[in-house]
DNA sequence: AGATATGATTGCAAAATGCAATCGTTTAGC
DNA sequence: GCTAAACGATTGCATTTTGCAATCATATCT
């Protein structure tokens, strides 16, 4: 076996970013900050389609997907986009999916019939109830690790990286250097 | 275009658990941790992505794959899966991939011979130099947005959650129940 | 009306994934 | 020493997911 934290617990390269101490030692990949959250979301959303896999017969996307309809009832496929960082194709397979489970249904609520206008059915929200009640004490199970105060302060600092990768996005990796920016839209993620 | 942030800044649900307080509101994907970690953490791994893929022609997982072998020359496929959070197949055909385009080699330094034993090559560790040098620029620019002190605490944080996270994740969404804990291992994620 | 723009969907090729079967090597039992 | 079991790694193949062009339907512009 072995172990998995290879790092000194206060000190994880995050805070010296090397350049400053002349040190350039290699990048390390657990120290990483994009890799330390990837790694943690994942394990979470793992253990969660886990259970919404199996049990209801969708996806990741849709269970997302769903997750978006369930908030903004009447939404279209654009919006979902928009709102999940999924690509319109992903969102289009992802309704077809709920739909065909009997998930969800196309409304045409709306005046303009270009849009979707997805809701969720009587058996999409139980779906939800049950997915998100186990997303939520999965999520009470994880900050469980953390105090009150530790909480608050990492609401804050989430909100600012946030904020900082939206921008890191638009601009690429060729970063302020004005290249025309990539045709861009919305990259899968997942 | 469009906002991104449709949540307000210093509450975002996080604080408050709805359960204590009886208002049961419906999940927000967007206030929901482990969405929001993997959020930031996908856009910067796009990000790199945009770059290595068509520059060198390899996938994330051998970019993976590739930064645990940078850190710990020598290592066998096994080693990688626990390091990386990668199954056991997607190592092996990342490995492949990285020698093919000639990025790594396997090494016989072992006495035991079932073991792989990969290294980099010299152009490994051009391409490799070159990605960790865009890994760690963008590192910074996220970092760059909040204080030293939240950064600290933030690597505190993280430590913590990742370890609660491991937990969850060994547990499994059926939680304490003694339920065998299935058979585990490392799920892909990426 | 005809041309153009926009939202959504579909078809198909390419890539990623999951899993059983397999290969080569080492270890344990006899 | 020989055979069987264990182990690390790899491969083949079916399934799923993805990316993208083409298409359909509706709405808007001239």
């Amino acid at each position: 076996m072995q172990s998995f934290s290879n790092k000194t617990p206060g000190q994880t390269g995050l805070a010296a970013p090397a350049a400053e101490t002349g040190m350039d030692e290699k990048l390390q990949l657990e120290s990483w900050l994009p890799y330390r959250l990837f790694r943690i979301s994942v394990r979470i959303a793992d253990v969660l389609n886990a259970f919404y896999g199996p049990r209801f017969g969708f996806s990741r996307s849709a269970w997302r997907t769903m997750a978006i309809i369930a908030n903004r009832p009447g939404v279209s496929a654009k919006e979902i986009c928009q709102a999940g960082g999924l690509d319109q194709f992903s969102v289009s397979r992802a309704i077809k999916q709920l739909v065909e489970l009997g998930y969800a249904q196309r409304q045409n609520g709306r005046t303009d019939r270009r849009y979707a206008a997805i809701e969720l059915s009587k058996s999409g929200w139980a779906a939800f109830t049950e997915i998100s009640d186990l997303a939520r004490r999965l999520d009470q199970e994880l900050t469980g690790a953390v105090s009150q105060e530790e909480l608050a302060m990492l609401d804050s600092i989430l909100t600012k990286l946030d904020n900082a990768s939206a921008g890191i996005m638009a601009r690429g990796w060729r970063g302020g250097a004005r290249e025309k920016s990539e045709p861009d839209g919305q990259k899968t993620g997942d």
